[in-house]
DNA sequence: GTGTTAGTCTGAACACTGTTCATATTCAGA
DNA sequence: TCTGAATATGAACAGTGTTCAGACTAACAC
């Protein structure tokens, strides 16, 4: 096998080192000749594997969304009884989950949520993060905790929250001490 | 007065132009020589007025801030009674206005709350878009609008609720439709 | 084993980009 | 009118994404 022929894996690998960059230096700031020269790879290679730039930056961002869903499927293992405490647990650790990504991985947010990753033909309907929300509420539904008659479009209220505040972090616009007064209101608002 | 010196107010038409560009390009697809173009000049006199690229988009950026203010002032002058209708009239209205500005200035919304800008140093404390929201707030528990016991950092849950669903809508997450179904919730929710 | 074909990588090139710097021009005040 | 501070130029540098003809490699048919 020749050194020079990187084969087999090079999609992966680009992807992989490409999130490490974003990483640490943020999307903007990443170029497809600095990863393809990690990889000791010609920077024109990159074009047998993604359309463009962008594109790989998509299956970056995708990567963020699964590493979003992955943290809020560990809260929901954490707290798995079928009672109203655990129904409240898992409420508040979702949003815990969702801010501390946030607060975390602040560039692969950035890049996750920003112009290039078109979020809403990522995100699957019957799992990923809106739907842990969801059921999450329709728990808290059932054990009768939400105050009465606001179950109607409540995911949009509490999702554009808990997304706002996330992006209100990661702008700095509040400080990360600020989450825990957020989930504080948050269940007083909707919490009977 | 020779034609080749672009004399005077070079820094303002170069925000303009800038201004313009990010409005139907968006941030990223702006470049500094195309707008020195437009305005011919030679593409290094930009740094005789801003320190790099980015500093001009800060001050885009500010453009931007103060267009959502002003988006924002009109519906307080739109209703300046002062009574309990008016009251809610005026917090439903700036909602409406904070997310009809991301959804018609997509591109400078994105600018303005992106990475580039540091809001949190833009945005004045007695005044400015916040400040608007928190005085709104105060208005409705005046006349007792809220539900008890809410208004205990309100602000910042209401706060991030509008910007998140603005960052949904610029993302395309939501469609322009759930903008009204948004406000219902959210009005379900606070007001008693 | 040999040929063919499809997939992969290279290297040079193109058209850009932001930024710097020495140089030239212009304006305002003494 | 002279001087100094602003302001604009134009060439240059280092870097970017992207394209493309050509070279290399693996795998499959015969």
């Amino acid at each position: 096998m020749s050194r020079t022929y990187h084969h087999g894996a090079l999609a992966e690998a680009m992807v992989d080192q490409a999130l490490a960059s974003v990483r640490t230096q943020g999307a903007d700031h990443v170029s497809l000749r600095s990863i393809a020269q990690v990889l000791e790879v010609s920077p024109s290679a990159a074009y047998n594997h993604f359309a463009d730039k962008d594109d790989l930056l998509r299956a970056v961002g995708a990567c963020g969304l699964a590493a979003l869903d992955e943290r809020m499927a560990r809260v929901l293992a954490a707290h798995p009884a079928d009672n109203p405490d655990a129904a409240r647990a898992r409420f508040s650790g979702l949003g815990r989950a969702y801010l501390a990504f946030a607060i975390d991985e602040t560039h692969l947010f950035q890049l996750t949520f920003g112009p290039i990753c078109a979020v809403k033909e990522m995100a699957p309907e019957d799992t990923g993060p809106y739907n842990k929300l969801t059921t999450a509420l329709d728990e808290l539904d059932r054990w009768q905790l939400l105050k009465p008659g606001i179950r109607q479009d409540l995911d949009m209220v509490v999702w554009a929250s808990a997304h706002g505040m996330a992006t209100l972090l990661v702008e700095g616009a509040v400080q990360p001490d600020s989450v825990e007064v957020f989930i504080d209101s948050m269940n007083r608002l909707i919490l009977g």
